[in-house]
DNA sequence: GCCGATAGTTAACTAAGTTAATAATTAGGC
DNA sequence: GCCTAATTATTAACTTAGTTAACTATCGGC
């Protein structure tokens, strides 16, 4: 089919308009605002926005390096990181990654037919599995390390000892909020539009 | 179907193993190492992926409660933030969400057939459109603001106003960085991995 | 008046999830 | 010891949020 453009119709009577874009503010919370306004607010959240966009891409071409997509290669790194305790289960690795089960066992299943990790059956408790990293997957981690130290690197240029360890923990702290607002947003969400 | 459980095969040789996960350090940069390693900053990485896994469903929550996606809100806002400025073209609100125009042009069509949002041919160009708010789309927006309001102070709480304006700095500061970060991964990438 | 660049749209595809149903197993009450 | 409820993992079908590539229409320079 070809891609014959949209009619667009005559400019309508123009809407009635804030002009100037003002709207009410997104913020209470003094600390918040910045000479009564949250302008600094909204660029904050979008910055978290852009920054997280580009950071799955980040992870998405470093990732194909290898093979892997950003996902397969995160469970990879959570497994390793996991490993040396005891057994690895799919719950534990939903549960790191904040995802679903059903999802791990999705991805775990490509990182086993490419052979970087494997899957057993925990004698103590048949239902459940344990998960490892094989050689290649090991090899796989270790293969990525220099362009990831070169690109971390660039990512945090001129970002100090001290700024680094504020953010560290800010975002550990904005970690622990967030499930306590999102608990709110989907009451709320629930309440108004049940659908 | 039925949802046969997988046969999963016996306890292999176990692989070589690092034992207590020891991996190459994923920086150089001594002012994100901590005592020597990088456990830290790696926490930090999953800290940002959690957060903003979290940040996309509480916008998606908020959302839902005007019938929309989080993205849609979220362009619904840009477009509200540019308006009052010159004429706000579909590649001005991609670059600004940082996205690309056909998708841009996609979900404007939504918000569009919702009454929220409307599109006219600019006669000085007539290959680029404006896009505008209708009146519904700014009362649904302000119709937001107070649910918003309480949630992002939730999201913020015990979050002073200094460590909000360092984390506005540092956040700005990686939200330019991560370009070139990322032109080096994609470099990297497409030399190790062009598939 | 042609030619390359720019603006937008469409179609087809991919990544990254989700929910719901199902199966296998375990653990607890009695 | 047996039944029931909970837990662990898997599968299937679906959704959201994007992407790239091809294409149309228009503009600006020469």
């Amino acid at each position: 089919m070809t891609a014959r453009r949209q009619v667009i119709p005559r400019a309508a009577p123009p809407a009635s308009g804030r002009g100037t874009g003002v709207a009410p503010l997104t913020v209470n919370d003094p600390a918040l605002l910045v000479e009564g306004s949250d302008a600094r607010f909204r660029r904050l959240i979008y910055d978290l926005y852009s920054f997280s966009t580009r950071l799955d891409k980040l992870r998405g071409a470093i990732s194909r390096t290898v093979g892997l997509t950003g996902r397969q290669y995160h469970i990879l790194l959570v497994v390793a990181e996991l490993g040396g305790g005891p057994p690895v289960t799919v719950n534990k690795v939903a549960e790191a990654l904040r995802t679903s089960a059903a999802f791990v066992t999705k991805e775990t299943g490509a990182l086993i037919r490419a052979g970087l990790m494997d899957k057993a059956a925990n004698p103590k408790d048949r239902r459940a599995v344990m998960l490892r990293l094989t050689a290649k997957g090991e090899a796989a981690i270790d293969a990525l390390a220099p362009a990831l130290r070169t690109i971390n690197d660039d990512l945090f240029a001129n970002i100090g000892a001290g700024a680094f360890r504020a953010l560290a923990e800010t975002m550990a702290r904005l970690v622990t909020n967030i499930d306590a607002a999102l608990a709110v947003a989907e009451r709320i969400s629930r309440k108004k539009g049940p659908k």
